[in-house]
Formats: C-alpha cells, sequence, structure tokens
DNA sequence: TGGAGTACTCCGCATTGTGTAGTACTCTTC
DNA sequence: GAAGAGTACTACACAATGCGGAGTACTCCA
C-alpha cells in the first residue's frame, strides 16, 4: 500500500522533531528522515514542509554558503516551533494509542 | 491541533477494522469510530470511505429496511477487505513504530 | 404540523504530499 | 575542459482524501 497518505499531517512532527536536535537545511532534513526510517518522502514535501512551518511562524531561518556546492539554508525551532513539536506528539500519542486499541484482535466472547 | 491531517490515509484502515468484528451500515460504522474514540470523523468522510473501499472490491454490500428510519446499507468485509486489513495493519504499525522512535527525547550526550 | 433522530447522496473545497522541470554550484573523470 | 554526478533549492500543476453544507427521505414524538 501507499505511505505518502500516512504522512499527511505527520511530516510536520517529523520535520519539528528532526529539527528538535539541531537546525538543518533542506536537503539535510531529507536525509536525517530517510535514515530514520521514513525512506519514501520525496525531496519537494520536505522542502515545502520547511516553507509552511516556516510561514506558520514556527522556524527560524538563515542561508550560508557551503564548499560542496550551493548555498544551504538552515532552519532551526523557534519557542512557536517548540511549542508546537510538544503539542503535535501529545496529540500524535494519543492517534496512534486510539488506533492501536482499534486494530487489535478482539477475544471471542 | 487538527485531527483532520491524521485521518489521511487512516480512515480506511479503522473503517476496516470496526467492519472486522461484525457488518455495519454507514451510520453505525460513525458511531463506532466515535466510541472508539475518533471523536471527530465526519460523517461525509465515512461514507466517502465505504464508498472507495467498495469500489476498490474489498467489500460486500446489501441493503436491509429499518423499523427506525430509512433503510441501510450495510458493508462486510470479503477475502479482499481482510487482506487489505491485515497489510494495511502492518505498514500501519511500522509507520507508528518509526515515528515514535523519532519522537523519543534524545539523552544529552 | 413541526422537530429530532436516523440514514444516505452529491458537490465543491482545502490541505498536503508528489512528480517534473529548471537553476546553479562543486568536484571528478575522460 | 566538457560531461556527468552529487548537492541544494524553487516553482508549478496534479492527485488523494477528509470535510462542510445542502438536499432527500423515513420514523417517531410532542
Amino acid at each position: 500500500m501507499d505511505t505518502s497518505q500516512l504522512l499527511k499531517g505527520v511530516l510536520d512532527l517529523a520535520v519539528l522533531a528532526v529539527l528538535r536536535d539541531a537546525d538543518g537545511y533542506g536537503y539535510d532534513v531529507l536525509r536525517r528522515l530517510r535514515a530514520a526510517g521514513l525512506e519514501d518522502v520525496a525531496d519537494a514535501s520536505v522542502y515545502g514542509t520547511l516553507r509552511r512551518l516556516f510561514a506558520a511562524g514556527a522556524l527560524t531561518t538563515y542561508v550560508q554558503p557551503s564548499e560542496e556546492g550551493p548555498h544551504r539554508k538552515y532552519y532551526g525551532l523557534n519557542p512557536v516551533g517548540r511549542d508546537l513539536l510538544k503539542r503535535s506528539t501529545q496529540t500524535w500519542n494519543h492517534f496512534a494509542d486510539t488506533m492501536s486499541v482499534l486494530l487489535l484482535e478482539k477475544e471471542a466472547a
């Protein structure tokens, strides 16, 4: 089946989680997500999510030149982003718990 | 925050899980989902999902009259649906595990 | 007679992840 | 030094899917 639909609404959370540990630029965030197990994430999705989160006021950004290619646009969590990460994590955990209960095999009556 | 995006791609799975135990009609599936904790699911989403799953060949359907209102359109899992439920559950479990690892607080180095 | 609860359909919209194309820089290789 | 791979980003159109709202229709109760 298709994992891309599962990402809806969760990619935000995944990106925030990846940025919690250290600032990162798009291409780097993409690699971190894939290394974490989200191997099917498309690059355009990550760049789009970073732009959305920045537009929502959850991220700071700054550009740094690189010696291995084009300049890099770094993003980092600000207080709004850290709060969003915390609340989204709770929402996700609650949702995942609900689903796991729903998916439990029922015992025969 | 908004839970509706989290449902994307998962509502299929939730509906299949609810139908695993017993056949059900749309309005009933809606109530079962809400009782299971998915309280924000909209009715149009459930009816749409049932239609989609039926069109995909995962469900059987039959109409029964009711004494408490209009007729009811029952849906039930067929072998394709049962297989889809099994595979989707595995996909979901794997995805949820990946996310929960990603969301773990890192220990200070 | 009107309203609430039940049960379903249809239509258009909003969100969001994806594919494709394009730009541009660095480094290696023939 | 031209070609190609890897890095890094942007823009655009598209597809999937959950949702809101309107509409239909049936039963029961006040």
